[in-house]
DNA sequence: CAAAACTAGTTCGGTACCGAACGAATATGG
DNA sequence: CCATATTCGTTCGGTACCGAACTAGTTTTG
């Protein structure tokens, strides 16, 4: 179970298996295949384009259940967010950032940034200071708690990260982060 | 700007060119190597994992901004969330199907789908029937209204879907349709 | 330099979403 | 059979998150 994207859909698989470089792909898509008939035969077999439905909602679902065990997992005892986690890390790197440009770095709506900073400002581990030059601006930056946090949560995360792509070899952990690089750029 | 991930990192890119199939890379790769700079010296250019790092981190963010411009400019003037969509696709396809699988096929928590369906029920998109056999049981379909919304929708959604992934070839949608299925496997 | 346009951040209303606790229906096993 | 364990779905409390409206500084311009 719990190979289906979007429900169920693993259609368009065959299509290329000569371009794939794992193995273990003819395993696998025996029983794949019977879901792809399923869809194929629901949506009528043309038409659409099933090769970007499975990329797409394939996407979707990996992020969904990479973020949800990054959560349960590895942020859960510092009890962090997947978005708070990602605030101190942008910080961590950039020492300080302003707000919109945190919000965008961080994919955050700036109103959504608003309540998580409030959160974290709280807790002390980020700190916010208007800039002289601009009162209108904000400047965000960790406090040492903070940085001590991130510091000692980053190496778990990557480390996570390594296990959820574990199986990819390195030129195929460069490929999806390039082939997701495009697509981001399609989407913005 | 935008094209970082987690914020900003683009490292990694720069070890298997050679494996890449797109031409483009290089134009690219200018001016993401000064962001790659700063993690590298933040991080200590060693004992990290920059390439899970890198695939990971951009899983997430492609897939943000994908759902929010799908729920923004497909599924909005149709009042759908993502995850709404969602359940009706996997409805629409499947006909119909228990609470409980719809949640994993959807990738919701079920409290998080009682809600949902609360409201699609609501504006008469689904219908809830307990199954005979079983009283505990929640048999869960599409009503015709609901139908007729999802047919209308998928469509647009599918081409959505192409113009996401626009640039990748056949084959290219197709391994990064393996590579994420592969990276699902692992959060499960 | 005052009014208008712009910009950065916050507030607000609402949905999505989670995990844990719960209640009802069913299966189990002594 | 009845008590217990299990398994459904729902409820509940809380955070995350969005977009739109708002507030308060800053720049522009007549």
């Amino acid at each position: 179970m719990g190979c289906w994207q979007r429900g169920l859909t693993e259609s368009g698989m065959s299509i290329v298996w000569g371009a794939m470089s794992s193995e273990k792909q003819s395993t696998e898509s025996a029983w794949l295949l019977a879901a792809e008939r399923d869809v194929q035969e629901r949506l009528g077999d043309s038409e659409f384009d099933f090769a970007s439905l499975d990329a797409i909602s394939n996407l979707y679902r990996a992020a969904a259940a990479i973020r949800r065990r990054a959560e349960g997992e590895v942020l859960a005892p510092y009890s962090l967010s997947f978005g708070a986690f990602t605030i101190l890390w942008v910080l961590w790197i950039w020492d300080d950032m302003e707000t919109a440009q945190l919000a965008q770095e961080c994919n955050l709506a700036k109103g959504t940034l608003t309540g998580m900073l409030n959160t974290l400002e709280k807790r002390g581990l980020v700190e916010r200071n208007r800039m002289e030059a601009d009162m209108r601006r904000m400047m965000v930056c960790l406090t040492s708690e903070g940085r001590s946090t991130i510091t000692e949560v980053f190496p778990k995360f990557n480390s996570f990260e390594g296990e959820m792509s574990n199986g990819l070899t390195l030129a195929e952990k460069a490929q999806l982060a390039d082939l997701l690089r495009r697509v981001t750029k399609n989407a913005q």
